[in-house]
DNA sequence: GATGAATGAGAATTCATTCAT
DNA sequence: CATGAATGAATTCTCATTCAT
């Protein structure tokens, strides 16, 4: 039910088969210690905050991303990732004929369970346009629409906003009880239900 | 059903008897100032901002706020403030016998349309804590409650939560068409409802 | 013939009347350090340098000028005022009814010896358009190609290339006698003469 | 009229006898690369710019320059052996009998075609000291002298100087039109005749 | 020998905060 | 009291140069 772990970092198009290893090393962990840094941090976190978690000058993180701003939206990509790929177990589930609402529950209660963890997943979720994620949840409350038994002026935005929004919130306050998450992702599931 | 204007301003626990009028006079367009100034550009608006918009230097601004955070809990004490008297009037339409459903739906409805105009408003809600606002929105949630129509699991900080967080992401995406904003408060009514 | 000296500094259009009196040295301090500096380093030299050369910190160097540029914008109006200047006072010799070919040699013999002193200058001087400059040199140049004893095709502004880059080229080598920087002065002068 | 193409590279007094083909053969790449690179961008060109136009990586270039002022200053070297190439063909035109001021204008002219596309040659001409190349212009201006067709107080530093520094500020204001450069270089043709 | 990865020093710029007037 | 001038710390980004492989 949940995604494989460890999740696959960003590979950036780059072809490292002819790179040096401790360079590919690097690499990888200037992208891990970016997702941990944008984890806790958010996207505010700065760049030589990334080049010390990951043990590097602030240069090297320059030589991997040339801008902070591609640094943020690897993160941000490989944040939304994860999110894709949750998707497509959820499609595949119903494809093998699953309940659309047990389905959409379930992943929702994974999605606030790895947004409690990850404050830039929080922050990558709502900026995900429907086009460039044809799997994501869009296809479980289609289906559950056709049932009738969600709302049908729901898309997946909305539910990536309730989502997104949330979790940002109770990072700012610091909320770390995982009931309290799991609530707030019991609610969101009764908002998108028809009554 | 909106609330009545302008707003009263916050008192910060001064002592102002003994204080020149001016002084009193400059204080209050400082805040006057920061409320507006953090409405339309967040808690990042910057000192120099707020100072010009009230006409004042910007060390008049350091005089009444020892920090800019002071400045800032300021600004959000005066948003909660609008958010709890909200409540009471909806608390009174309650104690005039009026529908929790519908009650709590309208007081929804202009929160979120006055989110949508404040962003500093949609930063202050859920820093809220219960003790601060006995009137709130928890009466008519637990009176909801009591007739069997709100989830029970549900607490007035939840809604904040909600409400905080989406207008959060709101203001991010930079979404301004008020026919989004007001679905979203529809899907927080519909999480609140009991099935 | 030579300008007036103490150069006026640049005004910026600020009204300093109402200004403190330390606030308006500052500003002269950083105004007259970037001239310096500029002189000796041309426009590479750094926010940096200049603040140190005057004394204060880096970010006071930005309260007078919002960018690098502006700054060197400023000592580069700096220098071409004063060309101007000096042209207006050959302009008045010509209209009281000088030789313009003693005129123009007075003139650049004057401009290369300051020149000579100030690198600044050199850089600024071939960036002159002629619409911002009514008196220059022009007026001097059209008067002798009247009287036939100057290039027809000769302009104000070929003069400016031919000094600024020859000074740039002596600046660059570091030429510091006196006796060349005077017979480029006369070699530019000798090129403008109608054969 | 014009120097034999290609040019001859630099030899940077290395004993080559025993060095592997491959890296002369990188050492000249580097060259090639680097006098193509500061042509179009001046001395401002970065050493990584050299290096990805020569096909290398950067480390190759430091083996062969030590610092990136050494290669600059090899750059400059082979730009004053095209200038003093061009010269000992003017001198061969003077020993055959040609008139002097004429074999100067056209040298002339062909310097500055040349420095119109070559920004580094502008930087690195008027660096040339006398004794380095007994050559150049020195022989043709002394014919010219001796016959009382040009100032007795000029030199061929004087000429690299006017030459260099004007085409420096040309390329600064981007001056891209021939006819334009023509005219600078008549300029200096006509500074140097005698009345 | 050759490579490209790594780095440190330094530049421009911004802003919360302090202080002299 | 009120002001705005001054500043230092922090941030993003660049490059010449060194070093491990």
């Amino acid at each position: 039910m949940t995604a494989p772990e460890p999740d696959p970092l960003p590979d950036d198009d780059v072809d490292w088969s002819n790179k040096r290893s401790d360079a590919r090393r690097n690499h990888e962990r200037v992208v891990a210690a970016a997702v941990e840094v944008f984890a806790e941090h958010g996207i505010d976190a700065t760049i030589p905050q990334v080049a010390e978690r990951a043990g590097v000058g602030k240069a090297t993180v320059y030589r991997s991303f040339p801008t902070k701003d591609a640094l943020v939206q690897a993160v941000a990509q490989y944040q939304r990732a994860w999110f894709h790929r949750r998707g497509l177990a959820a499609l595949e589930q119903l494809n093998a004929g699953g309940d659309p609402l047990t389905i959409l529950r379930d992943m929702l209660a994974d999605t606030v369970e790895r947004l409690a963890n990850d404050r830039a997943l929080a922050e990558a979720l709502p900026a995900t346009t429907p086009a460039q994620e044809p799997g994501s949840l869009q296809p479980i409350i289609t289906a559950g629409q056709r049932q009738g038994v969600i709302r049908e002026d729901v898309t997946a935005q909305h539910v990536k906003v309730l989502l997104g929004g949330v979790a940002g919130s109770l990072f700012r306050q610091q909320e770390r009880d995982p009931e309290q998450w799991r609530i707030y992702g019991d609610l969101i599931f009764n908002a998108l239900k028809k009554v």
